[in-house]
DNA sequence: TATGAATGAGGGTTCATTCAT
DNA sequence: TATGAATGAACCCTCATTCAT
């Protein structure tokens, strides 16, 4: 189906261009599709983007869950929930930088609400991971909205400087941040 | 002078809509000049904004290093560090937000290096405070860019979410992960 | 069968909205057929509505004829057709205006033609009333086309601003301007 | 200045193919402009298109109370009027048509009440003078809007068979309606 | 007889930038 | 030093129409 092959291309152009550099045109070349078909598919660009975000985060929900369900210690589940939030970053940086920042610009009222929820409830996801790992229940949001960020600076960090900085690094000063939260001094 | 008139309606602008959707017609306005006079002053958009960040992080860097100086002990410092940089990101959030995070978009190229250098520097300017107060020299960047980023998502989270958190709460989470970071264990 | 659903969701739109304001994807929704459906019973929009204009007018013409026979002096006759000309223009208002004056617009040539000529068939047929009545059959046309786009005007005044204007009101202006012309001065 | 160009141009555009059928790349061709222009003097093509209605009735308006101030009689005041509305008319008149009649389509809302306005205003201005000349008040707008629609059937059907129908009979048709309305039998 | 996914030409609009004054 | 009219490339979106099923 073509909405498959739109999707996919839009999360390609997102990530290599950014939400307001890529256009309509540019997707429906990379997707193989005619332009009307983009709207076809979606009400708009920013319809479209969100469609996206949430088909995808429902994927990476469901992959970190099922992740950690084989972990047993505390520490393992708290290095799974690290390493794949890296992963997928490196691997969707630009459209993963969209997600966390980005919006805010010029994406249409509704959609941008729509996707303003995504993250809110991924970041609850998080905090409720947190939580469980022993943050105050009343903290966790704003641990995990923090933990987040920080993963987004750090792998842009190592994205733009790959040569001074190893991928342990992030992944390292990451688990000593969330440690920290866990057991306040 | 006009020129200081744009700067300032320019940080105005962008810190209340973003880069991308102010105009330049809308800074013109905002400044009380024309928009030819922008352009008298500036060879273009980006290049406004290069300025605007430039000039402003000269006067934070000064800030910043002036009142450490008047600290003794290293935790006072680490606190002054952090709540300065907090105070500012919440009085200019949305410039702060792009000048951490937004930029890739669809600044031109030269323009964007000389930001993305400014930025460098920051991360710099912080790293060399963390490396005086005990963190490994090489780690430095990494974990100033950690830092930094956090801050932005934690002061993010706080303006969208004021009445669940508290500002104390952002100042104590940054300076757990510091000192985290400080002391690995 | 499908084709006359679809005449009467197109009159049912197009008196709605206009010709132009209504879409394919709104008549056959209107319908509830499918989009290609459309095209099945119809070569195009315009073809479509050419043959809700011919149907239209078909039985209202017929609708008139037979009224008219009924009636005995000259006046009934001339009231009579003044009646049934305000009722259906108020009925399907938006119709009406469309066939006695937005054509022009974006209608396909072939179609336009043949509506033109449905129109010139109403006048003529209006006007053999009015010259049986009494007017030059020389001016027998005009004087049908100044009569209908006077009503037109007058239906439409009354419909904006009802609380003005009183349904007799328009009945009466008619029959005194057609009256008027019967025996000219 | 392009100011007026594009005006001008605007006008004969509307005028020989409608609203609809006139894309702003035609106007700006037709004005020797940019497309870019257009949109430096006008918000947009709806309030071009009001602008242009609304500056034209101005002088229209001027031209029709100067002429009638010069006559005596009533019943060559109602003469100059009819006279200079059919003139009007025949130079202008798809663009007359669509002030008249095709205001109701994809005209952008504000604009369109802002037009809808001019024409009650161009209305009650004929009403007052029928009014003036012995029609009761209260029925003046009315007769007024029937008087306006009355020619412009009058004058399409004129321009369409032009070798059917002489100028003199429009005229001719007008003052006899007019005049049934001011003496009621 | 009916469907609906796919098309693509065309339309209105935005906006950073230029330049004569 | 400053202006503001003018530009034009780029963008998002609409919609009548086609066609394989």
């Amino acid at each position: 189906m073509s909405r498959n092959k739109i999707i996919e291309a839009a999360a390609r152009m997102f990530s290599r261009s950014g939400y307001h550099r890529t256009s309509m045109d540019e997707i429906a070349l990379e997707a193989g599709v005619a332009k009307g078909t983009l709207y076809y598919h979606f009400p708009g660009k920013a319809q479209m983007f969100q469609a996206l975000i949430t088909e995808g985060l429902q994927k990476i929900t469901e992959t970190i869950r099922s992740e950690i369900d084989r972990d047993r210690s505390l520490r393992e589940q708290i290095e799974t929930v690290i390493r794949l939030n890296v992963d997928l970053y490196l691997e969707y940086s630009e459209l993963a930088h969209i997600f966390f920042n980005e919006i805010s610009n010029g994406i249409e009222e509704e959609a941008l609400l729509a996707v303003r929820k995504e993250r809110s409830a991924y970041i609850q996801f998080i905090a409720d991971i947190l939580v469980e790992a022993g943050i105050p229940p009343e903290e966790g949001p704003l641990a995990a909205a923090g933990f987040l960020s920080m993963m987004n600076g750090l792998c842009s960090y190592y994205l733009s400087r790959s040569n001074e900085v190893k991928r342990e690094q992030i992944d390292r000063l990451l688990y000593a941040s969330v440690t920290a939260v866990l057991s306040p001094t």
